[in-house]
DNA sequence: TGACATAATTGGAACGTTCCAAATATTTAT
DNA sequence: ATAAATATTTGGAACGTTCCAATTATGTCA
């Protein structure tokens, strides 16, 4: 269609004015007369121009792409989609749009991907690391000086940023929360015990099973892969124990809905005769039956939090390494047996302030 | 850090070859001997080097910047996450990167994030429409030779690409289901009747009935707010009726789990005292008690072929715009009372060819 | 060996912007 | 009215790549 691209140069042609001048305007500078400024404008608008980022871009020597990349491992996972959306919030009205991609837990995806992303001149990264990511991965971004911050899932050894969950409080307020309801054998189901959330989530569970007064016995953790199927093996190995517990907390929400699986395929109701409490608040948890009593990590203010931070560091220029637990909050609905709550997605909540 | 950044001329001095040659082997060329090809890449491979896109894109005059953009109206409903999921699928295997971005049906949102892509270059669009969006919205884009692919929803006057789902084949499959199963009285619950989707599944509806050989009833279809609430809403008026429906096909799956609501709170179990069949098959669909019985539009499928025409068009550097109606198939579950299913998004599944 | 084809390489110029130093226009102060 | 200050504008020269036309190296054929 239209040959040309209309540039610069065509405005300041038909305005009157150098290009320099329409630079300056562009840029918003008060340096320019009110008058040329308004002119300039005009005639922008009537000539249909859009502004070429890739070629200011080039010789603004990378500091300011306007663009940040966000890699989760999967967006199909409303959890991932949730906080991409946080970031998206943040980041659109910074003026920034975002590389949004999707590794499916392939490591080799997320080295493309971020490739790429590198190559169109990302000025910060958001990424929830796929599973067997190297701390070291992200080493050539930071060296050149492109800000990462790492959500969800943290990176040991990696000198970036991250946020992430308290998973330690959380848990223990499960925990808490249904030895409060009378139960005294409690056991931590599902979750692959080599990962660093597990981790964090076990710890949890030994510090409320402990400052609820109650024993803490290894036999009650079991751990399974943190899937559906999985919360079905482990209540299935749990149930067989000698002194049976009579509640759970879960790895996570999948997890919790496989164990009520599986309590229902031995008659038990979840909520009535086994207490169920899980982990995330995935928006099934709250539309399934019974709905699950669970911690909700709030998805969306993860990624605005996480967006803040990385877009603090592109402004500051340099990447000062920083690490923050976002705050986690109980929500009691049915499957703990707490009885039924009225309003959706609040209930008796408890909220867990974090440090630093 | 790193001062200065690694470019083609500082791989082209340190491999003893003109910057020209370099850029010859950065594009694959067959004219490079194997022998400097293998120096360069190994020179890039040793200084870190990385693509500056941006400068390449800028001297290729706008032809390919590898990025295409996508718009959504909401990533946190799972059917969008899906449909995004698709696109970076095919996107990402063609080399290229997509802007994702949100805009909550906002109209003013869309048109700041779809500028905002456009000065970043974006070689392609692929957009849900926000509601209120005005054909003329992306006429700018096509003019500058900017393939557009509307997918979803269908945006009547535009001269652009689209893409939505067989709604009247989905809806008549359905009614014929339910026709099948001995209901006689069958209602139409849901959707805004001022939009093109509903009116597709309404004549779906109407088809239906009448290929099943039953009489159409207007008063059998009820409107409402295409949403949970407006499912309990719906199925409230339509229990009212004198002649009450026994079965009801459902404009979306928010509104079949609306009409579970309803049911239930008449105590009328869904599936055994009424059978309901949504449409879309959310992930929920299968997870809920009773399974919901719905049409599935395979979101992801949209995406990937959306992408794909997309691609084509940007290849072929002329954007014919053509439509796509993709098949959709019906996924018998449970709350049709056709009884319980083994394998979870399986079951007995009509799939209904579809025109060009 | 010379003439010619073919393979491989190469130096600018260009893409659309921003930056800089310098030029010009306008005020202000004397 | 003139110097000094201030406000505005302006030509290049970059930025890192690709393209083009032209050059040089290598091979082939008689």
């Amino acid at each position: 269609m239209t040959k040309t691209r209309v540039t610069v140069i065509d405005i300041a042609n038909a305005a009157g004015v150098s290009k320099s001048t329409v630079s300056l305007v562009l840029q918003g500078s008060s340096l320019v007369n009110e008058g040329t400024r308004a002119k300039v404008n005009a005639v922008m608008r009537e000539l249909g121009y859009v502004y070429n980022r890739g070629a200011a871009n080039l010789r603004q020597a990378g500091a300011k792409s306007k663009i940040v990349g966000v890699v989760v491992n999967d967006l199909t996972n409303s959890f991932f989609a949730e906080l991409a959306v946080g970031v998206d919030m943040v980041v659109q009205s910074a003026g920034f749009v975002q590389f949004l991609s999707n590794t499916s837990e392939s490591i080799d995806r997320q080295r493309e991907v971020v490739a790429s992303m590198r190559e169109h001149g990302i000025s910060g990264l958001i990424v929830s690391p796929a599973r067997a990511t190297d701390a070291a991965d992200f080493k050539p971004l930071v060296a050149a000086g492109i800000p990462v911050v790492v959500v969800v899932r943290n990176l040991p050894g990696a000198k970036v940023s991250s946020i992430v969950s308290d998973n330690q409080a959380g848990m223990m307020s499960a925990v808490k929360h249904l030895a409060g309801l009378g139960h005294k054998r409690i056991a931590f189901l599902g979750g692959f015990p080599d990962t660093a959330v597990f981790d964090d989530r076990l710890a949890g569970y030994r510090s409320g099973v402990e400052a609820a007064g109650l024993d803490y016995h290894e036999d009650l953790v079991v751990s399974s892969p943190p899937s559906r199927a999985g919360g079905v093996e482990a209540i299935g190995k749990a149930i067989a124990l000698g002194r049976r517990p009579t509640a759970a907390v879960c790895f996570n929400d999948a997890v919790a809905f496989g164990v009520c699986d599986g309590l229902r395929a031995r008659r038990l109701e979840p909520g009535a005769d086994f207490a169920v409490v899980g982990f995330d608040d995935v928006i099934e948890a709250q539309a399934a039956v019974p709905a699950l009593t669970t911690v909700s990590v709030d998805p969306q203010g993860i990624g605005r939090r996480g967006a803040q931070m990385l877009l603090k560091q592109i402004n500051a220029g340099k990447a000062e390494a920083e690490t923050v637990v976002t705050a986690v909050r109980l929500v009691v609905r049915e499957s703990c047996g707490a009885g039924k709550t009225a309003p959706a997605r609040t209930g008796k909540s408890v909220k867990i302030e974090t440090g630093r």
